[in-house]
DNA sequence: GTGGAACTTTGCGCTAGCACAAACTACTTT
DNA sequence: AAAGTAGTTTGTGCTAGCGCAAAGTTCCAC
C-alpha cells in the first residue's frame, strides 16, 4: 500500500497518459495539463465496481487501463452483461444522456487504473475542449448500435450462433495475438459469456467443448484463445 | 392531393406546433419562427418508410403526429422492432450519436406528419437554440435505457413475461384511455408484438386468447385494449 | 501440501415454445 | 356481392436448450 494508495491525485499524471486517447487527441499540451490536474486516478481490483445502477452520477470516467463490464441485475439477483469498456474509453458518463445516476453498475474484469472528472466539469468538458465532445457521441452511438445487434441476435439467432458472436465480437474489440490465435485479453467464464449471450454456462461449456474439439478454440480456466476465427464466422451465421 | 401534396414546404406554419414540445419549449417566438422557416413538412400514409438502415442521415425529423416503428432487419429478411416513437419526439438524429448514416428503418405505423431539416443544421440547433442538446441527450438516453432493458427481458424473462411487458410499456408510451381500458393508440398486428419481443405470431396470438378468456385485455383485428393492467403487472413479474 | 473455493465438464430428463399446417374472419377492392 | 388480401386462431408434433445433479479440475490461502 505504500505504492499507491485506494484513490489519490498523484502528484504529476503525465501527459502523455491522454494525448493519444480519442476524445482528448486535439487538444493542446496546456489544456491536457489543465484536466490532469483535475483528475482523480485510481487503481482497482479485479472484480469490484467503479460505480453501481442507480447511483448519483457525480464523476465521469475514463479506463487508462483494464477491462470493465456494464452489468444490470434483475429484481432476482441474475446478471445481465450489457458490454465490455475495453482501455482508453469513456465510462459513467450519464451526462451524455441527459441522466444524473449511473444507468448500470461498473464492475473490473481485470485490475484497473481509472481516472475520474466531477460531473459539474462536464459541461466545460464539452464546450472547451474540442473534439471531445464529438467522440463521446461516437461512443454513445457505438453503444447503442451494439445494443442493437445484441436485441436483433437475441431475438434472431440460435444460442449456437450467438455465443459465437459473443467471441468474435470480444477478439475484436479486446482480442490480443498470440501464437496459436487471438487471445481474449482478460479473465472470461463460462458464466460471464453466459450472461453475455442469455443462456446458461452449462450451454456455453458445451457449445466450447465441441469447439475445442473441433480446434476453434483453445481454453484454460478464465482464458479463450480463438485459433479459428473464420469457422466460428461461419458458425454464427448459421 | 389538393389538400396537402406529399412533400411541401408550406406557406406557414403555426409556432404553436413547437412551442409545446420537450426540444423548443425554453425558446422565443422568434427562434421558433427562424425554425419554423427552415423546416420541411410532410405527410406519410401508414406502413411507408421515412429513412432506410443505411441511408446518409442527410435530414433530421420531429413526429408532429402519428407513431413511428423502428425496425432492423436481418440478412435473412426477417425484422425485429427496435421501438416505437410516439408524437412529439425527433427521430432520425444519428448526428446525435456521431453518425453520418441512419442505424436503423423507421416506418410509419399509422399515417403520420413529420418535420425535417437538413443535418448541416444539427449543430446550430446545438448550439444557438437554449434546451435543445439537453432533451435530445435525455431522448437518447431513454432510448439506450429502453434498449438496456430489453437485452435483460429477453435474457431473464420466459414469453410470457415479455408479451405482458411490452403490452405495458406501450399502454405507457402510447396508450389512450377508453370507457373499457387502455387501448394502444395505433394499429398493432401478433406479428408487430411477435417482432418486439422476439417471439412467433403463433405464440402471442395463443396468449392473447388466453388473456383475453381471463378478461385482462379486449383486441379486436389490429387493435388490443388492455382491461386489467394490474393482472398483466402480476404476469410481466412471474 | 492440504483444504477449500472457484471454475468446468458431462449426463439425463423434461418442457417451453417453435415449426408446420390448415381453417377461419375481417376488411378492401372492383 | 364476389373475390382477394391481410390478419387471427387453433391443433399437433418435435427439439433446442434449460434445470438439476454430480464429479472433475485448477488455483489459492494457510
Amino acid at each position: 500500500m505504500n505504492e499507491l494508495s485506494p484513490r489519490k491525485t498523484l502528484p504529476r499524471l503525465d501527459e502523455s497518459l491522454l494525448t493519444h486517447l480519442p476524445p482528448f487527441s486535439k487538444l493542446e499540451r496546456h489544456d491536457i495539463r489543465t484536466i490532469l490536474d483535475q483528475a482523480t486516478s485510481r487503481r482497482y481490483d479485479e472484480g469490484v465496481a467503479i460505480f453501481n445502477v442507480g447511483a448519483p452520477a457525480d464523476r465521469f470516467f475514463i479506463l487508462l487501463d483494464g477491462y470493465v463490464r456494464v452489468v444490470r441485475m434483475t429484481p432476482n439477483g441474475e446478471q445481465v452483461t450489457a458490454l465490455h469498456v475495453p482501455t482508453g474509453q469513456l465510462l459513467g458518463i450519464a451526462k451524455a444522456f441527459g441522466r444524473d445516476t449511473y444507468p448500470a453498475t461498473a464492475m473490473t474484469a481485470t485490475e484497473s487504473i481509472v481516472l475520474s472528472w466531477p460531473t459539474r466539469l462536464w459541461d466545460s468538458f464539452v464546450t472547451d475542449y474540442e473534439g471531445f465532445s464529438t467522440e463521446t457521441y461516437k461512443t454513445v452511438g457505438n453503444r447503442l448500435e451494439e445494443m442493437h445487434n445484441r436485441v436483433v441476435e437475441m431475438a434472431t439467432q440460435q444460442v449456437e450462433q450467438r455465443v459465437a458472436n459473443a467471441l468474435l465480437r470480444l477478439i475484436n474489440q479486446t482480442g490480443r495475438k498470440m501464437p496459436d490465435g487471438i487471445e481474449i485479453d482478460f479473465p472470461i467464464t463460462r458464466q460471464d459469456l453466459s450472461e453475455l449471450t442469455a443462456t446458461t454456462l452449462h450451454t456455453v461449456s458445451r457449445l466450447m467443448s465441441a469447439w475445442e474439439k473441433r480446434g476453434l478454440v483453445q481454453s484454460k480456466r478464465k482464458r479463450i484463445t480463438v485459433t479459428n476465427p473464420h469457422a466460428l464466422v461461419e458458425i454464427s451465421q448459421g
